[in-house]
RNA sequence: GGGCUCGUAGCUCAGCUGGCUAGAGCGCACGCCUGAUAAGCGUGAGGUCGGAAGUUCGAGUCUUCCCGGGCCCA
């Protein structure tokens, strides 16, 4: 048969026909795509499309405004629009103003690297100006990274935390906290550079090798303690009773205050003699090796006592070792039990300098003792300490405190011991801990309101809170019922100040009324106002002063706020002031956000209007690399976000997000994202199939249910299940399922099944034919509801596959704006379940039969076969009866198939003996019945008319 | 070290309140088609359900311990 003979027919079959190309070419479909969206302002168009429509209000969580984006945002933001999109075509009006967090060390630390030595000359309002610079800069640029991810939002109108208007939502809440009374100034250390007499944060700090002493010290036993001691049998009464204690800055025993014992560490007593004297020393069980070889006891020369619990020893007394009476004015110099102590080094019991430590604060805090440290700016003790360290560098002062320890006899051991120690990243000299005044939120005061703390109420609030997942609420409520108060103060230059004024002898002016006199102030000028005008141009010529305080006596002080107080006030400054009802309904961000943003938004919101700001909260895990570790730059196993989006187009990242359980660490490489092109082409090669045979369909001409074809009504039927359970997927924001269920379709029911076995009717049949008018009608309302299930996730190539449909059940420009398709409640999908089961189960045998003829060559495509079907199952029997064999054989692609009852049950399949049909390729008896038409099955001559000789 | 959490085929996921030889899709191997063609179809091989003990007639599912991840603390 020659070339042309063969073609002969081509022209007379319905091939497919689209302008929906196979190839997605997404990196450059993608973009023009956007464009077409911007122009069309298609999220302000969707929004004015819900007008009046209930809201669904997700609240965006501001990533900090530094550096390119990584896949940690790609998750997030992915995760949020998918909400989004969805409740959208849900019907809701879903507004999504995006917001990113300004303000902040990490950026005042860039800038100020970058400044170097020039920033020594600058003043706050200069560098201020520049870390504005800075966050600008980065806003712009995520703003179009995150945009190029196809997520739609209030991107014009972001929000951002450095807006005077955002910074006067702040204080018009921290002015509620104020007036509730739970906002105080205290003493806390900090870290601390001599070198440049300032405060320093985490970020500024650089850890570098330093030797330090290392000194074993007896504290000695106080005269009404050691009848307890003996009690517990840890001295006898033949030595000096100590408690020994371990340390590596001698400098802050002249602040210690108490000493730390593990409650559930045993305890013993060393009995020894050292230089002529006796001692009966407590030191910890596990650390009895150390402290013997430290103080160069051999065997023999001590005695150990059987062991006691840390928790006994609480509350026992001791005497400072070189400070005759208590500096403080609060209790001082006991024994107080800390989990944190370890039998890693040391003797297991701690000294404790509240002034000088952040466990020892903690303790301090616990037992009530002063924040005392007597040390000042430059890093000279104050006139508190013994006369010998008065205005002595701490730094320099350790030996002299060893000297003099050795002196008075309670030296045990002093060693040097080299250990990673923080340094100033600017002076490089070592950093202390000093206690400064701090100004803090109390989550223990009694909220007037509600009569409770904000701790208890954030913990009853929690209840109210849908957690998703659960267990979300077991994690915020361990974190709120440990957590201290919040230390809401920073001596940094980019950020909110904390509006308080001082006078000359040191009395705070910080009131609800002076704070929102100042929110006023700074919602008109902004926070840079605070640093250039006077504290009467800031709280205004008509400020009632409270008593106690003139205008010609009032300072401002120079602290700012802590960033997560700014971005915790979101939900007032953006949502409430939107007009959203708070609570929201939804936060989403990831799982490290329960102890920062979820809770601290959590608290101003229930310490200022005693609602938690949010009524649900998702969290998602982290990105990590394919193996589950932990992804950084220094391993190498770092997926760059940017190159991933630019690699494979924004749809197959969204595709990729939309895959994964995001409750769990989700793993990530490029591999596994390229993974999600095949899945990507499979999908839009079933829309692509959809839209081809559509091509030529007129919707008025459709069929009616009742009257399809059974194979078009069993995919109807598929296809009502199928919109059934991605409703109740993406109601539980299961997309990893919505996803699953859709890619399923896609691959099984619709390309392996449906779409295969219609080829046939499609093709050959003859174009109007009720037959194939079924096929397409059942093919319309799949790719019409298809399309948009997938919508929210294959934002790009739902919206193409739109456009490039020639119907549509809904007269809107963008897929983005139709509401999603609904289960046909006429259409009962249960009732045939069973029949269509048997028939599947069926055609898989028969596959699995002709592949056989297949590996023998007998046969090389299904058409060339028939099959014979004998069976002693009634349900098979009625089930292929009631189908219709011709059709159970078309459900095969096989050209015949016969069916008989028998005993010997058995499924045949042979090489049909009848002659091939040359339009439709099927093996059929009728060919060469036609005198005029040898080539040709009989349907084939009546679609073709006779019309080609 | 503590709190929370996760660990089912190479990958991504199903396996409800414990109950038939643990499933799906992809990938892979081997074939087929060439009228969806940088497509499409079929068949097949892959799992001691992280490990160990225990409860039970019966455990991927419950308990304990261990191993290995992750987040947040210390």
């Amino acid at each position: 048969m020659s070339e042309t003979e063969k073609k002969g027919y081509r022209d007379t079959l319905n091939l497919p026909n689209t302008t929906f190309a196979m190839k997605a070419n997404l990196v450059q479909r993608e973009p023009q795509q956007r464009k077409v969206w911007e122009k069309a302002d298609m999220y302000e168009r969707i929004l004015a499309a819900r007008a009046g429509a209930p809201q669904f209000i997700l609240h965006d969580g501001p990533p900090y405004a530094n550096g390119d984006i990584h896949m940690g945002h790609v998750v997030n933001k992915v995760l949020k629009d998918l909400v989004v999109k969805y409740m959208t075509m849900k019907g809701l009006r879903c507004p999504y103003v995006p917001g990113w967090d300004c303000h902040g060390l990490p950026i005042e630390v860039k800038v100020m690297a970058e400044l170097g030595d020039k920033a020594r000359d600058m003043d706050k309002p200069e560098i201020r100006k520049l870390c504005k610079q800075y966050a600008s800069k980065y806003v712009k640029l995520q703003t179009k990274q995150f945009q190029s991810l196809g997520i739609f939002g209030d991107f014009k109108n972001p929000y951002l935390t450095l807006k005077p208007q955002y910074e006067k939502g702040i204080l018009e809440i921290f002015a509620a906290l104020v007036g509730n009374g739970l906002v105080y100034k205290q003493l806390k250390p900090i870290h601390w550079s001599v070198g440049c007499e300032t405060a320093l944060a985490d970020a500024e700090l650089e850890y570098k090798d330093i030797t330090s002493s290392s000194i074993y010290v007896n504290f000695p036993v106080a005269e009404a303690s050691v009848g307890k001691l003996k009690e517990l049998g840890l001295v006898s009464g033949g030595g000096k009773p100590c408690f020994m204690i371990w340390t590596t800055t001698p400098w802050t025993l002249a602040a210690n205050l108490a000493i730390a014992v593990h409650p559930r560490l045993d305890y013993v007593g060393l009995h020894y003699e050292k230089d002529g004297q006796a001692f009966e020393s407590v030191v910890g069980v596990d650390r009895l090796g150390a402290v013997v070889k430290a103080a160069g006891l051999e065997e023999g020369q001590y005695k150990i006592t059987p062991p006691v619990k840390g928790a006994q020893l609480e509350g026992l007394r001791y005497s400072h070792p070189f400070v005759a009476s208590n500096p403080t004015d609060k209790d001082a110099w006991m024994v107080v039990t800390a989990e944190y102590v370890t039998t890693e080094d040391g003797t297991g019991l701690v000294h404790t300098a509240p002034g000088h430590g952040a466990d020892d604060y903690m303790t301090g805090q616990n037992y009530d003792l002063a924040v005392y440290s007597p040390v000042k700016d430059d890093g000279c003790y104050d006139d508190t300490v013994p006369e010998w360290l008065c205005d002595k560098n701490v730094l320099q002062v350790d030996p002299e405190v060893n000297a003099h320890l050795k002196k008075i006899g309670l030296l045990v051991s002093e060693q040097k011991i080299l250990h990673s120690y923080p340094h100033c990243w600017r002076s490089k000299t070592p950093v202390i801990f000093r206690a400064t005044e701090q100004w803090f939120v109390s989550v223990e005061r009694q909220l007037p309101q509600v009569d409770m703390s904000l701790r208890n109420l954030a913990l009853e609030q929690i209840g109210n809170v849908k957690w998703i997942p659960s267990w979300g609420e077991k994690r915020i409520r361990g974190m709120l019922e440990s957590r201290p108060d919040w230390c809401i103060s920073r001596q940094r230059a980019w950020g909110l100040p904390i509006p308080a004024f001082v006078n000359s002898a040191g009395k705070s002016l910080l009131t609800r009324e002076s704070v929102l006199a100042v929110a006023e102030h700074i919602g008109q000028k902004g926070s840079d106002s605070w640093f250039t005008d006077s504290p009467k141009e800031i709280l205004g010529e008509h400020f009632q002063l409270p008593e106690g305080f003139a205008w010609d006596d009032l300072q401002k002080e120079e602290n700012i706020f802590d960033v997560w107080f700014e971005s915790g006030c979101s939900w007032h400054s953006v949502a409430a002031k939107a007009g959203w009802p708070v609570p929201v309904d939804l936060y989403l961000e990831g799982s490290d956000q329960h102890r920062g943003w979820f809770q601290l938004s959590l608290l101003p919101a229930l310490g200022a209007i005693q609602k938690p700001p949010f009524k649900a909260v998702l969290t998602h895990g982290f990105t990590v690399d394919e193996k589950g570790m932990k992804q950084s730059k220094s391993l190498g196993n770092y997926v760059n976000a940017i190159e991933e989006i630019e690699k494979y187009g924004a749809d197959v990242l969204r595709l990729w997000v939309a895959s994964v359980n995001y409750q769990e660490d989700v793993r990530c490489s490029d591999e596994l994202i390229g993974r999600l092109q095949d899945a990507y082409r499979k999908i839009r090669n079933t829309l692509r199939y959809l839209l081809s045979n559509l091509d030529d369909f007129d919707p008025s001409t459709s069929v009616a249910y009742a009257d399809m074809q059974p194979i078009d009504r069993w995919a109807v039927e598929q296809l009502q299940t199928l919109i059934a359970r991605i409703h109740e997927a993406y109601e539980g924001f299961a997309f990893h399922r919505v996803f699953s269920l859709l890619y399923n379709f896609c691959t099984v029911e619709m390309s392996s099944i449906y779409m295969d076995v219609m080829k046939d009717r499609l093709y050959c049949d003859a174009k109007d034919s009720l037959s194939r008018r079924s096929c397409q009608t059942a093919m319309q309302s799949i790719l019409d509801a298809l399309v948009r299930m997938l919508a929210p996730i294959l934002a790009h190539t739902a919206e193409e596959a739109w456009q490039a449909a020639k119907h549509k059940s809904q007269d809107v420009d963008s897929v983005h704006v139709a509401i999603m398709p609904e289960v046909d409640p006429s259409i009962d999908v249960t009732a045939n379940e069973g029949t269509w089961e048997t028939l599947m189960q069926l055609r898989d045998e028969v596959l699995r039969a002709l592949e056989g003829l297949r590996r023998s060559q007998e046969i090389a495509s299904n058409q060339e076969a028939v099959v014979e079907i004998v069976t002693d199952n009634d349900d098979i029997m009625a089930a292929v009866t009631g189908f219709g064999v011709a059709s159970f054989a078309a459900l095969c692609i096989v050209s015949e198939v016969t069916l008989s009852k028998g005993s010997e049950p058995r499924i045949v399949a042979r090489k049909s003996p009848h002659a091939k049909c040359q339009r439709c390729w099927n093996y059929w008896p009728s060919v060469g019945a036609d005198a005029e038409h040898q080539d040709l099955c009989a349907r084939c001559i009546e679609v073709v008319g006779g019309t080609r000789s």
